[in-house]
DNA sequence: GATGGCTCTATGGTATACCATGATATATTT
DNA sequence: AAATATATCATGGTATACCATAGAGCCATC
């Protein structure tokens, strides 16, 4: 056994997070929690502390650990760190980035492309939650191939966690995919990676930052409802 | 009792180690640190938990716990992720920060000028330990004030791991402050505190990036040694 | 004398049990 | 009937005890 239980029981719990599974503010019990997972209480009190201080959960010592619950401040903060560190990101990569990192990035290109296409034949409804979800994933997807091509583990840590925090915080409600939306992350995806082949840092960052001032539009506009 | 027994074995372990007491690659004992601490074992797992988490400590399943050790690559990509968060703090600070800030900035400039002065009238050898030591404080100071400006939560927690990262990476030998780092550290302070008042992002950025890139190379001068 | 296996110890990992506390429900008294 | 006090329960926090394992030293056998 290479992973130890509480590892196992974060990875449970992580997931549990940051698919909206269990909402934001909800409680996450130990003797319940070590139930479900079939250990004792001991590993999950250790995924919970790390889930503390990652930020993806709140302990409030005697009260308990509860799923981060984001306000709108926080959430348009969150997005100010994701700009200063993706956008870094983008700039290291623009040096650094290899021809089969490049043919990987095109590929989810096409995919997203493909999912927008499809997009477009759905009515209203259908493009609710599966669609959504699999934009997101393509979306990881090509974020984590430039923070790969950034070459740092902190950069990609912190990455990976702001990523997935921001997630969080509109996880739990349905959402469509709209056909604006799904059209202009193509095209800002598209940009970003044509900037990255020319070695062009300027508009790397550039594209980068747009794609995080749209998300941060998005995300907002689904908070509020 | 506010703190929970875990924290505070986080904040007494977390502290021998940033202050070098425990060298890197120095294991981690559990019971020796319960006992040390007069706390059970528990506690002192979950801190060591969490000290790995935040990038201080390497947890080996099976095999313990280790004080976190830097090869000369890891280094300069901890100061890389360092120059994306705290150049992006500086320019949030250029927009937000507040006059009293500004003025706490400046007493900490006339304290790094005082203690330049001070180093000057001393012999090589009495350049040792203390007045380095004091420097990493006042300096320590001032970039915590600027992340206060820069008022955003993951940007300061961020910043605060990597800057006391950084320090375990060569804490355990003895350095002297030089007249010319001296010297020089005080004229970018100046320089960024001066940029900061006049809300020039361009250059709060460019003075906190050469701050950054000075911190790497004497840091690697001591790494070498 | 060398090598293989055994044992002992140190240590990590986990479960169970226990205690303190805050909240809730119930019972008793006015 | 209302209010207060007490009991009970859910839960967080911690200690102790136990188990597995890795490494070291030792003994026996070849």
């Amino acid at each position: 056994m290479q992973d130890t239980l509480s590892d196992i029981a974060y990875q449970r719990i992580h997931a549990k997070v940051v698919s909206g599974e269990l909402e934001p503010g909800s409680r996450l019990v130990n003797r319940t929690l070590s139930k479900e997972l079939g250990v004792s209480t001991i590993p999950v009190r250790e995924a919970l502390r790390r889930l503390a201080s990652e930020g993806f959960a709140e302990h409030i010592p005697g009260a308990g650990t509860f799923v981060r619950r984001f306000d709108r401040s926080e959430l348009i903060k969150l997005y100010g760190f994701r700009e200063a560190i993706e956008c870094h990101a983008a700039r290291e990569a623009s040096r650094s980035i290899r021809p089969d990192q490049l043919k990987r990035l095109d590929a989810l290109c096409r995919e997203f492309h493909a999912l927008a296409v499809k997009v477009r034949g759905l009515s209203e409804r259908s493009r609710c939650t599966k669609p959504f979800q699999d934009s997101l994933k393509v979306d990881l997807a090509f974020h984590a191939i430039i923070i790969e091509a950034a070459d740092n583990p902190w950069l990609s840590k912190a990455v990976q966690d702001t990523r997935l925090m921001a997630r969080i915080a509109f996880s739990k409600s349905r959402h469509s995919l709209s056909l604006t939306e799904s059209a202009r992350t193509y095209r800002h995806h598209a940009a970003l990676v044509r900037a990255l082949r020319q070695g062009d840092e300027k508009w790397a960052v550039y594209w980068m930052q747009r794609q995080i001032e749209v998300g941060l539009d998005s995300a907002l506009e689904r908070f509020e409802q």
